[in-house]
DNA sequence: GTTGAGCGTT
């Protein structure tokens, strides 16, 4: 095993931290060693420069691929405290920009699980190793003064903010979660995913990454297949992808067309498109860590008022008040699967079509948070006569907002002849074969994300070819940040850990109970990411 | 004085 040498100022008695078989560093180690600490650099003895260390999702990368780590010292890299300071004066002045407007902001993060005995201060000075606290406050009942067991913390710096929301926080004594409070809302985040439209086929992802590199750290790309003329890149920094938005750019010799990966009407007009929102821009925030085991446990009251949608079976998802109260059953009575399978993170189609799949039912409920909030989150979801009440809303939209469905070369049937039956839900029976167009793939498919329509097409077409589905990856987003930013690849849950967690869940029949941590462990799994996604990515 | 899922008397 390799290790590292790193000090945490130049000059410092160096500590040797090991590397992982790769011959990364991960973050993670790096910050046991070094709280608070971002990244890492060292003096280049040539040119006597400071260098800074590659840093990519959670991984620290050695300056040469032959040496490695070589005989350096590095020294660490803390978040630069001017920086909060311009951002925050920025963030108060009257003169915002738009990049303010646009750019994810420091919000109040709720502090879970707290110890009783916690105070502010000491709330304050755990958070401080992270960065520039700018707000710590505990919850007290109002008579006694007693500490309710949360708090809310505020940073200088998104990147600390970030940093928390990925892991995990032993405080006083005891394991807390931190979580972008709901209450919050989540509609003003913004995407880090692209649409990119008219590609062409030897425009592979290599490609795209080497050339949308440029603009900023790629941490994702997704070409569909076959091929579709269109693809997703996902940026790490969600203002790289805006400002990306709406360009024509040339790759190969092709020009091709960034768009937003979904309609920013769409983001806002349904609790899926907020929430697809929010998936996407706190990816760091998705890690379902839940020290106090599950977080689920049964809630028939709340149950009670979401029941009524059965369009699947009544393990719809993984429901988890349904997992906590019907065990594993198969019927089709009317209390399961308030949840519409889950996918309830994206702004696609978390119902119609792909959860009558018998063989997917447990991909569903791709939670991306824990606890309660899901129920909050999904009033109206149930609306039991419509298998597509979690499409990002293009149901609801009104007749004049509908696209021409006709025009764009969409019939009447599903593509899939294996999954026949999976458009039992879809009212519209929508379903096409991109190949079989006789217009350009690629504006059929500029118009279907206009719609948020790809995720149906893409589903339909290829879950069976290849296990996975658009809307979830669409979900993913940054989601494997958060998991590599912790340096775990599983569950972030110390009762639980292990690459389990953030893979997939279960395709068997039994999504409850199993590790008695309901929503947070396989939770937010996404089998989609972990097939088109990830496994074009160098983490995982 | 106890407790352990939650979402903030701005």
């Amino acid at each position: 095993m390799d290790f590292v040498q790193v000090s945490e100022e130049e000059g410092d008695e160096p500590i040797e931290l090991p590397a992982e078989e790769d011959g990364t560093l991960l973050l993670s180690t790096l910050q046991a060693q070094f709280p608070g600490s971002c990244g890492l650099k060292y003096r280049n003895m040539d040119t006597k420069a400071v260098r800074g260390v590659r840093s990519n999702e959670g991984r620290l990368f050695p300056p040469s691929v032959d040496s490695g780590w070589g005989e350096y010292i590095y020294f660490c890299v803390f978040p630069k405290e001017n920086k909060r300071k311009s951002d925050d004066n920025l963030e108060n002045s009257t003169a915002k920009t738009k990049r303010i407007e646009t750019r994810l902001r420091c919000t109040d993060l709720i502090v879970l699980g707290l110890p009783w005995k916690t105070t502010e201060d000491s709330l304050r000075e755990y958070f401080e190793s992270y960065g520039e606290v700018l707000m710590a406050q505990i919850k007290k009942d109002v008579k006694s003064g007693q500490s309710k067991g949360f708090g809310f913390v505020r940073f200088g710096s998104y990147d600390a903010q970030m940093r928390v929301l990925s892991n995990r926080h032993l405080i006083d004594g005891r394991w807390c979660e931190v979580k972008v409070p709901n209450s919050k809302g989540v509609g003003h985040q913004v995407p880090c995913k692209v649409f990119v439209g008219r590609c062409t086929e030897d425009i592979n992802s290599d490609d795209l990454r080497e050339y949308f590199s440029k603009f900023g750290e790629v941490t994702d790309v997704f070409i569909p297949r076959p091929f579709r003329a269109f693809s997703f890149v996902t940026f790490f920094d969600p203002d790289v992808a805006q400002s990306l938005c709406g360009e024509d750019h040339i790759i190969k010799g092709v020009s091709v067309h960034v768009s937003n990966a979904a309609p920013k009407a769409e983001q806002s007009r349904s609790h899926q498109g907020q929430n697809y929102n929010y998936s996407s821009g706190n990816s760091y925030g998705m890690h379902s860590y839940h020290p106090q085991g599950n977080h689920m446990s049964s809630h028939p009251g709340r149950s009670g008022q979401h029941r009524g949608n059965n369009q699947h079976n009544a393990h719809g998802g993984e429901n988890p008040i349904i997992a906590n109260s019907h065990s594993h059953s198969h019927s089709n009575n009317a209390s399961g699967g308030y949840g519409m399978g889950g996918h309830y993170g994206m702004g696609g189609n978390a119902g119609g079509g792909y959860h009558n799949n018998s063989s997917n039912h447990a991909s569903g409920g791709h939670r991306q948070d824990g606890g309660a909030p899901f129920n909050r989150n999904f009033h109206g979801m149930n609306q039991p006569h419509n298998g597509n009440v979690g499409s990002g809303g293009w149901m609801n939209r009104g007749p004049l907002d509908m696209p021409n469905l006709q025009a764009l070369g969409i019939n009447s049937q599903g593509s899939s002849s294996s999954n026949q039956g999976q458009n039992m839900n879809n009212p519209l029976g929508v379903g096409l074969n991109l190949n079989s167009l006789p217009i350009n793939p690629a504006l059929v498919a500029a118009a279907l994300n206009q719609w948020s329509l790809v995720g149906n097409q893409l589903q339909n077409q290829n879950q069976d070819q290849q296990g996975g589905n658009f809307l979830s990856w669409m979900s993913q987003n940054g989601g494997h940040n958060a998991n590599n930013y912790g340096g775990r690849k599983g569950s972030n849950n110390p009762n639980n850990p292990g690459p389990g967690g953030m893979i997939k869940a279960d395709n068997s029949t039994c999504n409850d109970q199993q590790n008695g941590c309901a929503p947070g462990n396989a939770g937010w799994s996404n089998q989609s990411s972990s097939q088109n996604s990830v496994e074009k990515s160098n983490f995982l």
